[in-house]
DNA sequence: CTGTTAATTGATCAGCAGTCAGTGTGGGGA
DNA sequence: TCCCCACACTGACTGCTGATCAATTAACAG
């Protein structure tokens, strides 16, 4: 089979670069429709309109593939988190931001459940130190907007950050089990399950946080 | 390490449980030798000298192998906890107690890192059902150690304990990719490995969040 | 010793990520 | 205008995985 219906050949850097977009894009329809398990290279590919070695030509791997979707979904947040929230904000109006931006940014909670223990773990160290340096200054961006907007005091502000973030990370966890769906659960872990959604169980918890660090303990 | 010195087949009830405690045992030496991908179900078997379909016998999968294990690493995480901490710690004791615990317990934190997104997400229905009952009444009973050792308000114990569990998954996270060995990383992200480690990253935001409600803000 | 039960076996299966020798396209040189 | 060859693309293939099940055989009862 040749190259696809409406498809060229990809010759310039441009288009290389739409194409993988291309491919990112269809990888994001998958996992909506299928979830992650669904999402193989075949099938990929096939939804994509290419072969399968050919999007190896424009990721190293599955895990890179998932990488690049995820440091989108980070760059979205912290985004957000820049606009939306700013200097005079209360501890609970900020909570409330971080757990609306972090819920409603596509993919970002799923695959940030999903970050170290699945996606870091199968990666290239190229590939990965690469992710790492972006995610790590979007970290730092996002941190250093946390410090102005809380004026905390500047060593308390990479604790406040690390505990924010540590939370994010659990609760994205606790909602990806907490993500069933309900019927067929037995009776007496359902509820169980419904505790750990993700805003129940983040947004109380990130509000403690904050208030510590912005009414210092007299 | 074969197994056939003793018992030929396992026939009593007795007998099975001794072999089942036998592949958990086979499985943590694998998992301290070759890490967790390292563990493969005929390597597996091999090592606990049985064949792989008598492995299918005593375990319904590998990743409900890899439950019955953080089980087992769960269950001596709370026991320690409820023999270690009583009343009249402070904030920072606690802290510091909790770090050490999940620290120096056998497989707990890079278990508890792979709980969710590696190992509910494959386990058939009853067996995690079977396993988060488990699970939920060890946190039960963690949880009300917890509240009563730091002797908070009733209506503050559960987002206490919540707060604490998610910052204690997500530090697990941070760690598991902090484990690299630094050697062969860049020098600018060998920091930003390090930074996350368990105890630099837990022990702080616990002690934080146990500070404030264990003095509370007025 | 013989028949019955069930614990054990390992060849086998289906499905996966990733590879690579081969194909043919299209931009650039003549 | 035509031709050529670099290289984008292809898909059958490899090697590995977790899991299965018909056949085997140990253990025990009578």
């Amino acid at each position: 089979m040749t190259v696809g219906q409406n498809i060229k050949r990809a010759i310039s850097e441009d288009q290389k670069a739409e194409r993988q977009a291309m491919i990112l894009s269809a990888a994001r329809d998958m996992i909506d429709e299928a979830g992650f398990d669904g999402v193989t290279m075949s099938a990929l590919a096939k939804r994509a309109g290419l072969a399968k070695g050919t999007l190896y030509l424009y990721v190293r791997s599955k895990e890179e593939l998932f990488l690049l979707l995820f440091i989108e979904a980070m760059r979205t947040v912290v985004a957000r988190f820049k606009g939306d929230v700013a200097l005079g904000y209360s501890a609970a109006q900020i909570a409330r931001c971080m757990t609306d931006h972090a819920q409603t940014t596509p993919l970002f909670l799923p695959m940030y459940a999903r970050l170290v223990a699945v996606i870091e773990s199968n990666v290239a160290d190229e590939p990965l130190f690469a992710a790492k340096r972006q995610l790590l200054a979007l970290s730092a961006e996002w941190a250093e907007h946390l410090a102005h907007v809380t004026r905390v005091s500047p060593d308390m502000a990479e604790p406040l950050a690390t505990a924010l973030m540590m939370s994010l990370q659990g609760a994205a966890q606790f909602d990806l089990s907490s993500q069933r769906d309900p019927t067929g659960l037995p009776e007496d872990i359902r509820e169980a399950f419904s505790r750990y959604a993700f805003a129940r169980s983040f947004e109380p918890s990130a509000r403690l946080i904050l208030e510590a660090v912005m009414t210092p303990p007299k």
